[in-house]
DNA sequence: TTGCTCCTCACGTCACGTGAGGTGGC
DNA sequence: TTGCTCCTCACGTCACGTGAGGTGGC
């Protein structure tokens, strides 16, 4: 038997806020599998995973329909429809820029860093 | 005679919008520190200072309410008024907050490049 | 005088936060 | 039966984007 759990469980597991959860749902990103008679929400292990990837690209500054359309060339990669060859380039353009997101965000926190260090080093002169 | 510039200029320089800049100035961030007769915005060059720390902060996530509090106790220090060894010491704390930020933002870098990895390793073999 | 740059509203958007009021399930 | 967990509206918020309609300045 497959194992369901409540949206609770899984916002806690997967570190994102029910109402995160419930609007990634509203906008078409990850629906839970099934509900209960009472409507809960139960979501499956693979739905899990694909939270868990909104929430590790979250801070990338990737938008959610960015990370949709990566999740849904993921999906169509997997059941294998469509032009695979095409679908591929896609995918793999995709996660390019998504790793080019990646080096941007690097190089924007060595700034961070150094501006931190800026200010710092004049307010302490300004003491001693 | 001090520089004064433009906002189109200062915002090619620091690499901000338009908007951005008169947002920072309606939340009482950073005001341009004079007008001309027919109301345009003069910035000089430690206007131009505050907008680049902004900028170079805001990859870390803080909230613009925060990054208003560094600035503030930066001007504080700089001017040496108050208390200065608890300025100080609120000074230091906020900027050791920040880069605890900016570690933070190092880590999630890291899971987003594995995530990324993970999903292209799977697809790949699909295709293969 | 013509363009380009700037101005002030003011409504729209994205990604949620935060109650309000009500019900499900061990 | 009592709590805790969940439900659906629906309005609020943060940090701007995006016109609309109008004026300033080399």
């Amino acid at each position: 038997m497959i194992e369901q759990h409540q949206i609770g469980k899984v916002a806690d597991v997967v570190g994102l806020s029910l109402r995160t959860i419930r609007y990634y749902e509203e906008i078409g990103l990850v629906s839970p599998s099934g509900r209960t008679e009472g409507g809960f929400r139960l979501y499956t292990d693979p739905d899990i995973d694909r939270l868990r990837l909104l929430k590790a690209l979250k801070p990338i500054g990737m938008s959610l329909e960015t990370m949709g359309e990566i999740l849904e060339m993921s999906d169509q990669l997997a059941r294998g429809d469509g032009d695979r060859t095409a679908a591929e380039r896609k995918f793999e353009s995709a996660l390019a820029r998504a790793l080019d997101s990646c080096d941007r965000m690097e190089t924007a926190l060595l700034v961070a860093r150094q501006a931190l260090q800026q200010l710092s080093v004049p307010a302490r002169q300004g003491i001693r």
